[in-house]
RNA sequence: GGGAUCUUAGCUCAGCUGGGAGAGCAUCUGCCUUACAAGCAGAGGGUCACAGGUUCGAGCCCUGUAGGUCCCACCA
């Protein structure tokens, strides 16, 4: 019994099936297989928070697409997911969850609060991956991981206990960027700046000695509290006679110095700034080199400290407005102007960063920046698009030292311990310590270690690092890496140094980067704006094929794209053409096998779409190879809807409608080559809809996942029949052209004579007659090599060496038929000349290659011909 | 201030190493032709931002200009 497909194609009721069976079968499953070569791509994690939205959705369609194409290639495809423990977001969800009950963290304790966090985790965690699951992600998630589980949790200590021992470590009181509401440290790279507007207060400081005073500005008043110097530009002449003087700092009324210090641009504003080296990176360094006092002024909330009786307590914003106010009552405040500047704020909460002077822990960036700038400078990995390796090599090549410690409990605990009796510290791997001194038990630092620390580890951590196990011999260094451009500073940087420090080699040796998807009006996605549109709902009304097939078509690497629900319309109504195809093909094929077809039996049809299967195989490996992934999507895309549905299969109908033609098992054969073909090639775009055609064609369980990628055959090339039927498809579209100009109805059928004096075009016709008649609404078609029997007022149309007459008599308009004529005359003349004065041109017949040459030659030949056609028809006419 | 990137049909975008401008959607005209109206057949529509340059030949390479987007940067 034939099994048959529904007429529309419905996605809802096949994808959760195929895919537990996917799943059940192993396909995903990648294990250490010496027969074959390894191809591997880590998941980048998504956040145990988070709920799938279109960028995960773009990102893991094509690491899917990669791996099905790889698998199907004979790799060993290893697609490795997990999740991020994403400490900052986890928390403060817990954290908000917990202020709902009323209580705090510091309530319930560390103990208590991790219990929770995992208990969320086990809750919320899974989420994203059955989401990600109803994209049809081929993951193998035997092998799923987690940031924060036991092994990962290994290779942090190892790492960071290996960087410790090397120096690469280090612990210090420095300048941090501190989030007074999320109450940690972060680190430069999640200060997102923003142009906020604000003000510029003008400021006089008097002179302790009395001979005057000095005026200043800044952006932040209430930092004067801080402030342990005044600097100028040493070479300031304005300004020269007053340094190593000292002011009174108004309110306070502390006597503090004039420093000089290059740092100070003469030209901007008065030439004079405060310092305040607690509270600003670069008064900090000011304050370094000048051997200055740091005063912290604010609580880790941002309230002012109890030092200053009058403001304590307050937040600095409120502290703000009453210090300007008490400056001005002292006749301190010279002026306020308006100013807009960039303020640091906190990637997280988007609260503004304040500079703060703490200790932390710090990564030594520069002896690992080095080699992982090499490692793409010498091509060890390399970006997709290229030009992201500028952004690469600019942010490694200034960058700081990355400080990793947060004041989170959420995360990996800083494997450091401190003796509270002696001061001894130790950095070791042990869940617990002893001083080494006084023999006390130790206390482990309480700050865990920045999320990032840890996934750049992910492509290593997660296949047994730092154990030697088969799994890291066999899959790593990985293939590539898939992601968007606005995480290369957050994780593939990071991701590089560190897989060249710990693990020998770079991580990967490809980074493909993708763009953001954004709204139709090219706005960012988010929350906020209420714009975002889900992508499950995507796929619960068009399937997930059609919404995969929209987010890789149309864009370049590393664009962004906008989505249009009219374009996942358009890939639904593809999905449901390649349905439907199968289905005609289905209904048409006979009980038993279909035979093979040896060469020598099929059609020039036939041959002319294998032919071009044959090569869409070819150019569709190669744009995957290259990672052209839209690119190769636009071909399989205009094959199958042109190529095949609307030219072969309608090319095929009469042989198959007619029992007695001795070439329709020739014509099933093709149909189901190619469509197995285009399916084969399609599947890694749109798994769903390619697995249920396949197996249900081919009465088979085995799955199309598996089948072997198509190979370019030399066999399979026919570019003979390739070029007649070419010919043909031209005489069709000339004389749909005419038949649409005249409004002759598909129903009304004509003769059409086919003349020329060429027996090769004569013989294309005549072997392509049956299907020609059928595309061109030809009663009959006769080939002949004059004009005999043709009456002059036939309506015609020219194609190379030959003339197409179709006797339309009642129709047919002379003065028409003339003046199209001369039209197509004209259009040939101008052509015409473009060759000749191509061809003329020394220049060009001298330095251009001769393919080009010959090309044009073969044009010109061609218009050439057509023309004197032409212009015998216009001599008859106008007889 | 530095850098990247974009500017192509009404809209959204492709266009790989330079060799006669493409797609989807939209618009217009015919078609319910027994796989598909989520379809078929046709049509219209572009000084490829602007100005130079290299070249026999430039949407593509170089320089500059204008506008947009993004990233980086310690000017208080």
């Amino acid at each position: 019994m034939k099994k048959e497909l529904e007429k529309n194609y419905n996605p809802a009721e096949i994808e959760d099936k195929l895919y537990s069976q996917w799943q059940e079968k192993k396909y995903f499953h990648a294990e250490v297989n010496k027969d074959k070569k390894p191809f591997t791509i880590v998941m980048p994690p998504p956040n145990i928070t988070g709920q799938l939205h279109m960028g995960h959705a773009l990102d893991n369609t094509m690491q899917d697409i990669l791996i099905r194409f790889k698998r199907m290639q004979g790799f060993e495809s290893l697609w490795l997911p997990g999740t991020d423990h994403a400490s900052i977001a986890t928390e403060a969800k817990i954290v908000e969850a917990m202020r709902e009950e009323g209580i705090s963290k510091e309530d319930i304790g560390r103990e208590k609060f991790l219990e929770r966090a995992w208990e969320w985790k086990k809750q919320y965690g899974g989420r994203i991956v059955s989401q990600l699951k109803r994209m049809g992600s081929s993951c193998d998630w035997d092998r799923e991981r987690f940031t924060m589980d036991e092994g990962c949790n290994k290779a942090v200590k190892e790492v960071f206990v290996k960087l410790y021992d090397k120096g690469l470590i280090y612990r210090g009181e420095r300048i941090i960027n501190w989030c007074p509401k999320c109450l940690t440290s972060i680190s430069d790279a999640e200060v997102e700046f923003e142009d906020q507007a604000g003000h510029f207060w003008h400021l006089r400081y008097k002179l302790s000695d009395g001979s005057g005073y000095i005026n200043l500005a800044t952006t932040r008043p209430e930092t004067l509290l801080g402030d342990t110097a005044v600097a100028v530009n040493p070479n300031d002449d304005r300004y020269k006679d007053m340094i190593g003087k000292t002011v009174i700092l108004p309110i306070v009324h502390r006597e503090i110095p004039i420093v000089a210090d290059d740092y100070v641009d003469m030209d901007f504003g008065t030439g004079v700034v405060k310092i305040t080296p607690a509270h600003d990176p670069n008064d900090f360094e000011v304050g370094l080199r000048h051997n200055l006092e740091i005063i912290n002024v604010m609580t880790d909330d941002a309230k002012i400290v109890e030092d200053y009786p009058k403001y304590a307590g307050m937040d600095r914003y409120d502290a703000r407005k009453v210090i300007v106010e008490d400056l001005e009552a002292e006749g301190a405040l010279v002026k306020i102007e308006d100013y807009s500047h960039n303020v640091g704020t906190c990637y997280r909460c988007h609260t503004t960063v304040e500079p703060r002077v703490s200790k932390q822990w710090f990564v030594k960036m520069k002896p690992l920046a080095t080699p992982a700038i090499d490692a793409v400078k010498t091509g060890k990995t390399k970006f997709v698009p290229e030009h992201f390796d500028k952004t690469y090599f600019h942010w490694l090549d200034n960058i700081r030292d990355w400080c990793i410690s947060r004041q989170l409990w959420w995360g990996h605990q800083i494997p450091a311990f401190y003796c509270d009796e002696c001061g001894e510290m130790m950095v070791t791997k042990d869940v617990s310590a002893v001083c080494p001194k006084c023999g006390k038990p130790m206390r482990q630092d309480p700050d865990t270690l920045d999320t990032w620390f840890s996934s750049a580890l992910w492509p290593f951590s997660t296949l047994g690092w730092p154990d030697k196990t088969a799994e890291m011999d066999y899959f790593y260094p990985t293939n590539t890496l898939v992601t968007g451009y606005d995480i290369i500073f957050f994780w593939v940087t990071r991701m590089i140094f560190s897989g060249i420090e710990h693990a020998g080699e770079v991580p990967f040796d490809t980074v493909l980067i993708h763009g953001l998807v954004r709204d139709s009006q090219g706005r960012k996605m988010s929350k906020s704006l209420g714009n975002g549109i889900d992508p499950l709902e995507v796929i619960d009304k068009y399937g997930a094929d059609a919404l995969r097939f929209t987010l890789i078509t149309g864009n370049a690497p590393g664009n962004d794209m906008r989505f249009y629900w009219e374009r996942v319309e358009a890939s639904r109504n593809f999905a449901n053409k390649v349905w439907n195809a199968s289905r005609f093909i289905m209904m048409n094929m006979p009980d038993g096998e279909i035979m093979k077809v040896e060469s020598d039996k099929l059609t020039n049809a036939d041959k002319w779409i294998l032919s071009k299967a044959n090569d869409l195989v070819h150019d569709v490996t190669e744009n995957l190879e290259k990672y052209e992934i839209g690119m190769a999507a636009d071909k399989i895309y205009n094959f199958i809807w042109e190529e095949f549905c609307d030219w072969y299969i309608e090319m095929v109908k009469p042989r198959l409608y007619n029992e007695a033609d001795t070439t329709k098992n020739a014509a099933l054969y093709t149909l189901k080559t190619v469509l197995i073909t285009s399916l084969k090639l399609l599947h890694p775009y749109m798994p769903f809809v390619t697995e249920e055609i396949f197996t249900t064609i081919q009465d088979t369980e085995e799955s199309i996942m598996v089948s072997q990628w198509p190979v370019y055959m030399d066999s399979m090339s026919f570019k003979t029949e390739e070029v007649g039927v070419e010919i043909i498809k031209g005489a069709v579209r000339n004389i749909r052209n005419l038949r649409a100009e005249m409004n002759v109805a598909p129903s009304k059928k004509a003769k059409v004579f086919v003349v020329s004096d060429d027996e090769n075009v004569k013989d294309v016709f005549t072997e392509g007659n049956v299907f020609f008649a059928t595309l061109s609404y030809a009663s009959e078609v006769i080939v002949q090599s004059d004009k005999t029997g043709i009456d002059d007022d036939a309506v015609s149309t020219m194609i190379p060496n030959a003339t197409i007459y179709m006797p339309f008599a009642e129709l047919v308009d002379i003065e028409k038929e003339i003046d199209r004529l001369k039209k197509e005359q004209e259009k040939l003349a101008k052509e015409i000349s473009r060759v000749d004065g191509m061809l003329s041109n020394p220049n060009f017949v001298n330095k251009a290659p001769e393919a080009k040459i010959n090309e044009e030659k073969e044009k010109q030949a061609k218009y050439k011909q057509m023309m004197s056609q032409v212009s015998e028809r216009l001599q008859q006419l106008s007889k």
